[in-house]
DNA sequence: GCACTCCGTTGATATAAATCAACAGAATAA
DNA sequence: TTATTCTGTTGATTTATATCAACGGAGTGC
């Protein structure tokens, strides 16, 4: 795994804004001790409970991130994409990972310093107001998730998990996935059949359509009046 | 509700990590801009849903904070208690309050024009980064509820409930509570009547002892034990 | 005084969802 | 090739939890 292989800062600075607010200096020595890895699908990026010495940008592919219960049960709370970093909140506390990041499919991340990262946050106000602003959003996600999860029955959070998906994360509506049933289930916390039945019920009433690995929502208001009726 | 009655910002700074950073231009444009209002119990600070203009500090008392659904539900995500502000992330994104703060009981707070508030964000850096660290604080605690919503059976939820009021909001152990049984149901996801229940049976297996308003662990290694098996 | 609402509590019943079990197909390893 | 593991799928059964209903007590307003 060379450093500096493929992309470059540069590149990824157009394309998110936070790394928009890098002046010529930042950039140089973020780039200057960036390592670039390349994950195959499974792929653990860094591992929940672990020590973060690391701040991960996704430049391609597509990670998810989630945490795990001592029970064996996972709950996906989002996903990396390009170009994004994920934000660690243990960076700035117990230096330790409270969830994990797995690869989805062929994903490519560029590994900065996190003490690199950390100083230019304390010296760019410009940029931690644009991190300020993404983990607010963050947050905000995680609430929605909260009360989709605890308020609304399995149809609701399927379609949740659906319209999230093709809204959110693939922006397309015929969308290509990587994620397995598995993973439909854990975003949505039921079991993999309970995800199976209630897709397949979806399926029969013509609100979507599967094909391998291709879902397509053929009924978007429908599935929002669920996800609303919970 | 009159301006700058009782207490003072030079008094709050001695109590709360983040303040501590201001400088004194700066505390005095917080000084100068705040309100002080008293709450009663049941009163809303602010309300999901409306525009955020003010960041709301804790002086007295103690705050819920809580999201609503549509289906009359709610899930209490935390609480606010003195000296303490309210990490508000719709003040850096849409404007709006993406949840509700009520008074659990007596409550002061003190409402700083958000603008002002956010100047100080952009120019103090170690500010920010006391910021950050607050909120990243705040979203470790939020993985930790989404685990426990998620994964564990009403038991374990109950546990967790009650360890966390003794050990992270009260400090105390026979600790007196303003919070109706509701309450401890919104916060573990599950319904009144369920929570009375599981708090039924903790009290006859001696792990608990109620009184009125006063909650006390009796046996905290047996609440972990059941935290941990969910 | 009385009516009324809110909170805490308990029991009976209904139901959403997990668990258990089985199997087919695809992918992977030996 | 065969064996083996993982994913997707379906059905039968169990169980955790919500819902419904009822009641006593405390507080509040009239």
């Amino acid at each position: 795994m060379a450093n500096n292989n493929g992309s470059n800062c540069h590149l990824c600075m157009q394309k998110s804004d936070v790394f928009k607010r890098l002046n010529h200096d930042e950039l140089d020595a973020v780039n200057g001790c960036r390592v670039t890895i390349k994950y195959r699908p499974g792929e653990i990026i860094f591992k929940q409970g672990s020590p973060c010495h690391d701040f991960v940008c996704i430049v391609s592919g597509l990670a998810k991130l989630y945490i795990e219960s001592e029970c064996e049960k996972r709950i996906i709370i989002g996903f990396a994409k390009p170009v994004d970093y994920i934000f660690v909140p243990g960076a700035f506390t117990d230096k330790r990972h409270h969830f994990s990041a797995v690869a989805c499919e062929e994903t490519t991340a560029c590994l900065v310093n996190a003490e690199v990262f950390q100083n230019i946050l304390d010296n760019n106000n410009a940029f931690a107001s644009a991190f300020i602003k993404k983990v607010s959003e963050q947050a905000i996600g995680m609430f929605e998730q909260l009360a989709s999860l605890t308020h609304k029955q399995m149809p609701g959070r399927i379609a949740d998990v659906l319209l999230s998906l093709s809204q959110k994360i693939y922006n397309a509506n015929p969308f290509v996935t990587s994620l397995s049933r598995q993973d439909l289930a854990d975003m949505s916390g039921m079991t993999k059949e309970s995800a199976i039945r209630i897709l397949k019920t979806f399926k029969d009433d013509n609100l979507i359509r599967t094909d391998s690995d291709t879902i397509e929502l053929l009924n978007v208001p429908m599935l929002e009046t669920i996800s609303r009726n919970g």
